[in-house]
RNA sequence: UGGGGUGUCGCCAAGUGGUAAGGCACUGGGUUUUGAUCCCAGCAUUCCCAGGUUCGAAUCCUGGCACCCCAGCCA
């Protein structure tokens, strides 16, 4: 195969970072990730984490993975561990290097010393509330701390005393003197320090009861991994000028650049991890790994692949636009791994008998089907044929809408890798409802085309003898709006009643064929006629649990849905 | 209304003064034992608007407009 290397798209970062090696500017290119272990990583992170590992691979260069812990109140290990699986899951290596923020905490409070000889830091003793009226508004300028002018020495008392846990949460602050009447918020001198005692760090344990901030240990951490571009989203472009004092002033090895991207909306989805949170906390989805989830952890469990997840985010692209991405570009890029890859099978998940009048009592024949239209190197499957079979109920109608192509009373069809059939009769039940098909087979048209006639139709089936039960759970959008939580005209709305009610449904007695019976957690099929599946860990040795990753192009049912909408507003 | 950003097809996005890439979606047509895939064709005389500079402007200048972000001891 000859692999003819595809040049990644060129985007503004790319275009900066090539610039800046071609410029010597650096001997080589260091990213970083820097997710905090409040949550799971989600697709948003994804593009991230693309960005910063892709752009290492791709300059031969080095991403690390590093911990932005400096919130013990709302970190734990659990995410830690997470993030880092959801990390290697997508394809990405970090080799040794893990770091933590809080590998640095002694390190940068040698450096808030620095600041505060410097007489560019101070402890302040105003509290929260305090700290806001002085702050001023966005139009008008905040005023100077009482505690600014402070001397070095009793700064450098106070804060060792803030270290040694003398004071009380919010009592006191250490703050960079900068400028109470700068346009920009985040040069109103700024906190540093706040303190935090008695809260066990999932890292340092008890060993703090002052925490550094973002501001403060961001730059900073990047400057000590000799990161040379810290890339980041749009909402920190105002901390740039801080990000860049804090580098200024501190005698750090390295001058990182930091420069800012435009982060991932995604059409009925949300990514803030606030709510994603809350979902998971108020039982609105099953967990973290829900399928409905945006999260890694979720599309691993809804079926998508990493490949998928990687083509996506080159598709997206990488600029400072804000940006909401139709849902249908994701599947996209799934439909397109997964036609490629995935092993086709036949499973009917509305079940409806059909008895083949014609067809001998006892004989049960093994037919045999490809595995893969395209790619022959998946070989074939065994397919137990008999005289009664299961086809799905919506592959039959007794009034068919203008144009269907699948079964009617009477009329022939093609069964998929096997014969064509004829609807004979009708059996109903004592209330007249429909629950089975008498049928005759075309013994003459196995492998080849009736003669005399022209078979459209094509429907997927499977025997009945032979037939393994399944679960099947159908996953649609988590949310029925395009932009849940944004409310009708005025914004503002409640984003629980945006959650989608149909976003789950569960068909239980399903009719797998027979091949499927040892599939194993995490294999990935292409239902034929249905869309692509993959099985779920609830999967357990007799009963097995298949979730759908997205259906295939429908362009039938796109078909029927609009003469529906049509004839719903000619009403 | 202070500061920082962004505006190119329904969505994403190239374009860096020389006459509007590409992907997704959509619409036709072809192949097909998946209404799938695949193939072929179509889809911005115009780049938020208005002026200006220039032989030539999405790209430069001026002035507007719209939208996003910032007043956590969150990140």
């Amino acid at each position: 195969m000859s692999e003819t290397a595809v040049a990644p798209p060129t985007h503004f970062i790319r275009q900066i970072v090539a610039a800046d090696l071609a410029a010597g500017k650096h001997e080589r290119l260091v990213t970083r990730f820097p997710p905090e272990p409040n949550g799971y990583l989600h697709i948003g992170h994804a593009k991230s984490i693309a960005l910063n590992f892709g752009l290492a691979q791709d300059f031969q260069g080095q991403c690390n993975l590093r911990f932005d812990d400096t919130n013990p109140n709302k970190e734990n290990p659990e995410f830690v561990a997470a993030i880092q699986a959801d990390v290697q899951w997508l394809g990405y290596d970090w080799g040794e290097r893990v770091f933590f923020a809080s590998d640095y905490f002694e390190q940068l409070y040698a450096f808030a010393l620095e600041l505060i000889d410097k007489e560019l830091a101070y402890v302040c003793d105003l509290n929260a509330e305090q700290t806001r009226s002085y702050r001023g508004t966005l139009t008008e300028p905040g005023r100077d701390s009482p505690y600014r002018e402070r001397s070095v020495a009793e700064n450098r008392d106070l804060f060792a005393r803030m270290r040694a846990g003398e004071f009380e949460d919010g009592t006191r602050t250490l703050r960079a003197r900068i400028d109470m009447a700068s346009p920009n918020i985040n040069l109103r001198d700024p906190v540093l320090y706040r303190i935090k005692r008695g809260v066990i760090h999932h890292q340092t344990g008890a060993a703090w009861c002052l925490y550094p901030t973002y501001d403060f240990t961001h730059p900073l951490s990047d400057a000590l991994e000799g990161v040379t571009h810290s890339l980041c989203t749009l909402e920190f472009e105002d901390h740039r000028p801080l990000y860049d004092w804090c580098i200024e002033h501190v005698s750090v090895p390295t001058r990182p650049r930091q420069i800012e991207f435009s982060r991932l909306n995604l059409e009925y989805a949300v990514m803030s991890k606030r709510i994603l949170t809350r979902l998971v906390a108020d039982g609105l989805v099953a967990g973290w790994d829900d399928p409905r989830m945006p999260t890694l952890a979720g599309l691993r469990r809804r079926g998508y692949t990493p490949a998928a997840i990687r083509d996506f985010c080159t598709r997206i692209g990488v600029t400072k636009a804000d940006n909401r991405v139709e849902m249908g570009l994701l599947e996209s890029a799934i439909r397109d791994d997964l036609d490629a890859s995935a092993p086709r099978a036949m499973v009917v998940l509305r079940p409806l008998k059909v008895v083949l009048e014609n067809w001998p009592n006892e004989r049960l024949d093994t037919l045999e089907a490809p595995r893969h239209p395209k790619n022959s190197d998946l070989g074939t499957r065994p397919l137990p044929f008999g005289r009664e079979l299961w086809i799905d109920r919506q592959d039959f109608a007794e009034q068919p809408p203008k144009g269907f192509k699948r079964l009617v009373p009477g009329g022939e069809v093609r069964l998929r890798n096997a014969y064509v059939i004829r609807c004979e009769e009708l059996i109903r039940d004592a209330s007249g409802a429909l629950i089975e098909l008498r049928a005759s087979v075309d013994f003459n048209t196995l492998g080849r085309n009736p003669e005399g006639r022209k078979v459209k139709g094509v429907i997927h089936w499977v025997a009945a003898s032979a037939a393994v039960e399944a679960e099947v759970r159908l996953y649609d959008r988590l949310f029925q709006t395009p932009t849940p939580g944004a409310g009708g005209e005025g914004g503002g709305g409640d984003i629980i009643a945006d959650l989608n009610p149909d976003s789950l449904v569960v068909l239980s007695g399903c009719k797998a064929e027979a091949s499927l019976g040892s599939a194993q957690p995490g294999e990935r099929f292409q239902f034929e006629r249905e869309g692509y599946f993959t099985v779920d860990p609830d999967s357990t040795e007799p009963s097995l649990v298949f979730n759908r990753t997205v259906t295939l192009r429908d362009t039938w049912g796109k078909q029927v849905a609009a003469q529906d909408s049509k004839r719903q507003t000619a009403r």
